[in-house]
DNA sequence: GTTCGACGTGTCTCTTCATACATGTCAAGT
DNA sequence: ACTTGACATGTATGAAGAGACACGTCGAAC
């Protein structure tokens, strides 16, 4: 159900392509909610169909531009205010590492500083952005605020599972096991 | 294809029913993968099939208790050193963040504030249970090593989200858009 | 003129997962 | 004797999501 308002969030902000959006997730939000194509415009589809939004424009290539419609705005506002938060996570990394005894300590180790690495330059990137934002390249409108905030918990978060994983590889290996 | 290997490595440290697995579940993994009965019922059959796990004995009530076979373990080995780490997030709460600037600022402050204590509550969990393990409740067997590991990462994790819930109220709110 | 890469939208199929429904057992308290 | 709650395992249905397949367009480089 999620992806229904991230599009809706998303087009509140400015009116946007199926394809805008596509990229939108894949260079920006997939990190916190990865979409792919088929599904997001399978849900454009059924959100315009429910008057949340309408076609803006459209462009060559069967470009298709949406825009938000009052209803629309007021659904996502709703959605904001109303819907509960859903706080599930899913962290395959963190399953795994309840089974890390079933490692040998070699393999555990080179495991550990791949994860390290892997959410350091995570981190960095978010922070990157955070630096680009502070630094007015992208202006300071409502919606630049809003995404500094993401920003800031995604380095927060990254950081977090960079520590961890280096934390973890200074834990003396258990004896392995078969 | 996660749920698979979780009830692979469970059992691989002890044998355990549907039932039984479904409790841990419940009041342990709940927090970083979520699986409800209908399906680890169902993944505990097809994992028999494949005879990765077998039955050790029959209880009361139809209950089955599980073993891991050799094949088994194998697998769960294989998953660890071979298969490549799935680092996919899905967090409602961020993808929420993006869309702050679309709600009133006193309904966001209710928010936040509501975000920082589960978070800040969460990590406490984690931490009593770090605790616990320290304290030698639980002994110190190589499963438990791991599991205080995996509770660590919990700790920071919901540490992390918790700060950043606090900071985010202190970031003066944008005007109210509709 | 052709080729190549980005642009652009869609369907089909399969897996995963959530929710509701369904069924029955056993122990303990009243 | 009866009721209640925990124990215990399943099925049915549908939504969400991933990956493969499918089709067509436009601009730029060669």
């Amino acid at each position: 159900m999620s992806l229904r308002y991230a599009l809706l969030g998303l087009l509140a902000g400015e009116p946007a392509s199926g394809y805008d959006l596509t990229q939108r997730f894949e260079k920006q939000l997939g990190l916190i909610w990865p979409a792919k194509h088929p599904q997001i415009y399978g849900e454009l589809n059924k959100l315009a169909d429910a008057g949340l939004i309408e076609i803006d424009s459209e462009g060559p290539r069967g470009r298709k531009v949406y825009r938000i419609t009052d209803a629309g705005r007021a659904e996502a506002k709703r959605w904001l205010t109303e819907e509960p938060v859903d706080r599930t996570a899913r962290l395959e990394p963190l399953l795994r590492s309840l089974f890390y005894w079933l490692m040998d300590p070699e393999d555990l180790r080179a495991h550990l500083a791949a994860e390290a690495a892997y959410y350091r330059q995570a981190a960095a990137g978010f922070e990157q952005f955070a630096a680009d934002k502070d630094g007015g390249v992208y202006g300071d409108s409502p919606q630049v605020k809003s995404m500094r905030v993401t920003i800031e918990a995604g380095v927060k978060l990254y950081e977090a599972l960079a520590d961890w994983a280096e934390w973890a590889q200074t834990v003396p290996p258990a004896e392995p096991q078969d």
